[in-house]
DNA sequence: ACCTTAACGCGACTCGCGTTTCATTACCAT
DNA sequence: ATGGTAATGAAACGCGAGTCGCGTTAAGGT
């Protein structure tokens, strides 16, 4: 049971059915706060220096908080980089719904191209993925956010194939996965800035590939 | 000429005129054997533990050579890996060239697909990838390797050009880019497994995008 | 207000990567 | 063969990330 406190801060207190016994954690305070400056000084120093000087150390300093404490809630960066991600999950996009799969695809392209502009969510996933080549927990990180976000945005396929623009047995993920991988072949084999022409081509190529039932399921 | 020698190895002298003269460097001899004896433990190690556990201490015992020869030639890690990448593409491989864009773009595919099997070439470039995120000789090594391959392959799709299978204004090049980011979402991003049915989709969506005219130059 | 104890702060400590120094080896030109 | 000198080998060293133990703080139930 008390060897668990731990898992508190990585899955959350998601499954532990939430009582108020003697004896338990203590979610609310300054555990709280300390959480809650410890990720803000994350985003910081992903801002300031980068994924690659990003230091538990340093991210202490600037939290003021010990480091021991980073160390024993977090383990190490890559448990901060998988906690934001956690975070980033939670807080819901707006999904397109125009009635016209290929312009929601395309809008869909540009909330990536732009989400992606932004210094911080860049370095965050370049970090998550380059961790999570050597790391399960930020691999597991990753699969979930991704998870949850290619099954919403993959209601505007959902709807284009009931309403009949698209092949009947398309595989909607599959169709929101093509889309998506234009942008990390960008950004991390060839390391090519990311911006609104590369999603309109991507755009443009999902939808010409669905539309020729290259995503089917099977 | 012998000042290239040395680029073999690092950049190094590479400003240095070349000029055979007493007080030159000794790239015959001792100097290869080493070279060879690194850069096969590194695979080796590569093979046996993966990237995460790739040390240059460990790749320096297994090559039977000091470790401050291999940090003094190669820095770090990093430093093997995108040695070993740029000899890689010195060697060429098989390219399809069947007549049709159609087969063409499934043989490309499946030789993608069947690379990235062997699990050696998977963590070389995983890793590279990885350090390529923080690291600038990485991410060089990784463009250069993929420039000289992709233009190889994207002759194929220029022979469909000229054959008249494709929109005249195709860029050859993005089509391969795009035949080839599949792959690389899926073993950076989501992690799953890389096989030839892979390879066929990619095809498929890659020939449906470029015939729709989704790869043209600007 | 009081008590229990989870959680934090602080400092000392460990450990291993990477660096540096210097003696030794063995290329290569003569 | 022989000398000059890159290049390597061996070992000590520095440094910083990560750990550990213990005293202190404060959350939250009574």
């Amino acid at each position: 049971m008390l060897g668990e406190l731990k898992a508190l801060t990585q899955l959350e207190f998601s499954l532990t059915s939430d009582r108020p016994q003697p004896g338990m954690l203590r979610p609310r305070g300054r555990t709280e706060r300390i959480r809650t400056a410890v990720l803000a000084a994350t985003r910081a120093e992903l801002q300031a220096h980068g994924y690659a000087e990003l230091t538990v150390e340093r991210v202490a300093d600037a939290a003021g908080v010990a480091k021991s404490t980073v160390y024993r809630r977090w383990r190490d960066t890559t448990g901060l980089l998988t906690e934001l991600l956690r975070e980033l999950v939670r807080t819901d996009l707006p999904l397109p719904d125009s009635g016209s799969i290929e312009t929601d695809l395309r809008e869909l392209a540009l909330g990536i191209s732009r989400f992606y502009a932004d210094p911080v969510q860049r370095s965050l996933f370049l970090g998550v993925i380059a961790a999570a080549v050597h790391d399960p927990r930020a691999a597991d990180a990753l699969r979930e956010f991704y998870a949850a976000r290619n099954s919403q945005a993959a209601e505007s396929v959902q709807r284009a194939v009931k309403r009949g623009e698209l092949p009947a047995d398309t595989d909607p993920v599959e169709v929101i996965r093509a889309l998506g991988a234009p942008f990390y072949y960008r950004m991390l084999v060839t390391h090519e800035p990311v911006n609104d022409a590369v999603a309109e081509k991507a755009a443009a190529a999902a939808l010409a590939a669905v539309r020729a039932g290259a995503h089917r399921t099977r």
